[in-house]
RNA sequence: GGGUCGGUGCCCGAGCGGCCAAAGGGAGCAGACUGUAAAUCUGCCGGCACAGCCUUCGGAGGUUCAAAUCCUCCCCGGCCCA
């Protein structure tokens, strides 16, 4: 009972560009889902998101079954009517927070600390489907094992194992027919693991399949031999989701791969730490050469804050304190993000990925 | 006028004979951040020809092998008494 499908609408080589269909509609890849956590990006409300033209959003499962409780979101009417955003919406199972929190991991489950309260939480797969189907996003996520990177081999392939065990259990716990359950692939840097990885979770059949581990401590280069090998044997009419790689290199060359989807809170949190994505690189806000610069923080920007506001200002903000200077910046690194993907998007349909890629590439290579 | 406590690096503030270019904050400067324990974290922060040297702890003298630290006088602040 496969309820999301992909249609592709232009390729060039490996890369496409195409919609993810769901129950609820729709979204055009290759796309980026700015993160919300704990059900908001932060700083930003679901006006903004809109604003920003954003189709999919992200929130995470273990810190909304922390507070409020997915029983509370789904007494107030499910994620979307609770945030008050009508787009598309992907929830993470909490297996990167078996990555961040170091919990101990047996074949049943996760169990770490609260970082709430201290207490002791305890993840199964069919826990966290049970828990996003409460949540009810359009799409949710197997829980997985995400390994540090790097990692010993029976580390890696001990994460893998058990991220198919779980998958196939979260397979068969899902039971909601207009929510959309992806896969996860893992297998560190190996392409042999993410190739045997791939085949077993596509044996699964889900819905959607997402590449995780990656972009988790490991070098670049070993991040794009490996991704390949997952994407080659992926279906083509499922999405592909490559999990939490956000730089602007990444993307291009894992879009020139076949990947459809990314999230990352890349853009939002070096937004409240101050520095900026423009088309010329990333730079701090607050560095003092800006203190009398007049120029916005991207002259080729189209962002409301570009329009509108000055370095010198915006840095002020930053050196002072205000929340706004982190907003602001939020605001401009998403609009910038979201419009570089956008950029891939048309360069696909154009066939100048290529192109695309080394201009990409002088001001983001090394 | 008398008494008393105090004046330390950009700011606040420890130190009270050698281990002091001087703790700790803050500010400033630079950097990191990739399915958010991150409005967080890291480094630098007197000067220089830099494994050493030079100038600093209100000012000027003095004691001592050695003073931010002890003594004398002066300047400046707080409080108390007149």
């Amino acid at each position: 009972m496969t309820v999301a499908f992909f249609t592709t609408e232009a390729c060039d080589g490996l890369a496409r560009a195409g919609s993810v269909r769901t129950p609820r509609g729709g979204f055009s890849t290759p796309c980026f889902m700015p993160v919300g956590t704990r059900g908001a990006v932060r700083l930003l409300s679901s006006a903004d998101l809109e604003d920003l033209g954003a189709e999919v959003v992200l929130a995470n499962t273990y810190h909304l079954m922390a507070r409020p409780g997915a029983d509370v979101v789904a007494g107030m009417g499910g994620l979307h009517r609770f945030e008050g955003w009508t787009g598309q919406m992907l929830t993470d199972s909490g297996g990167y927070q078996v990555f961040s929190l170091r919990p101990h991991v047996d074949d049943g489950g996760v169990t770490f600390r609260s970082t709430y309260d201290g207490s002791p939480q305890r993840l199964t797969p069919e826990g966290t489907v049970a828990a996003q189907e409460l949540l009810g996003a359009d799409i949710q996520m197997a829980l997985d094992v995400c390994p540090g990177l790097p990692a010993p081999d029976e580390v890696v392939r001990a994460a893998m194992e058990r991220t198919l065990a779980w998958g196939k259990r979260a397979r068969a716990a899902h039971t909601r027919a207009d929510q959309c359950l992806f896969g996860i692939v893992q297998g560190g840097t190996s392409v042999e693991l993410r190739a045997e990885a791939a085949d077993r979770t596509v044996a699964l059949d889900f819905d959607g399949y997402a590449i995780g581990g990656l972009s988790v401590g490991e070098k670049k280069q070993h991040m794009l031999p490996a991704l390949a090998a997952v994407t080659s044997r992926l279906p083509a009419d499922r999405p592909r989701y490559l999990m939490g790689v956000g730089d602007p290199l990444s993307i291009i060359d894992a879009v020139a791969l076949g990947v459809d989807m990314f999230d990352c809170v890349l853009p939002t949190r070096l937004a409240r730490h101050g520095t900026a994505l423009t088309s010329e690189g990333r730079y701090q806000i607050k560095a003092a050469r800006y203190a009398r610069d007049g120029g916005p923080l991207d002259p080729g920007c189209g962002c409301t804050v570009c329009g509108r506001w000055s370095r010198a200002y915006l840095r002020h903000l930053f050196m002072v304190g205000e929340p706004t200077a982190a907003r602001l910046l939020t605001l401009h690194n998403l609009y910038w993000l979201l419009g570089f993907v956008a950029e891939v998007r048309s360069a696909v349909r154009g066939g100048a990925l290529g192109e695309l890629r080394s201009r990409v590439g002088a001001v983001w290579e090394r």
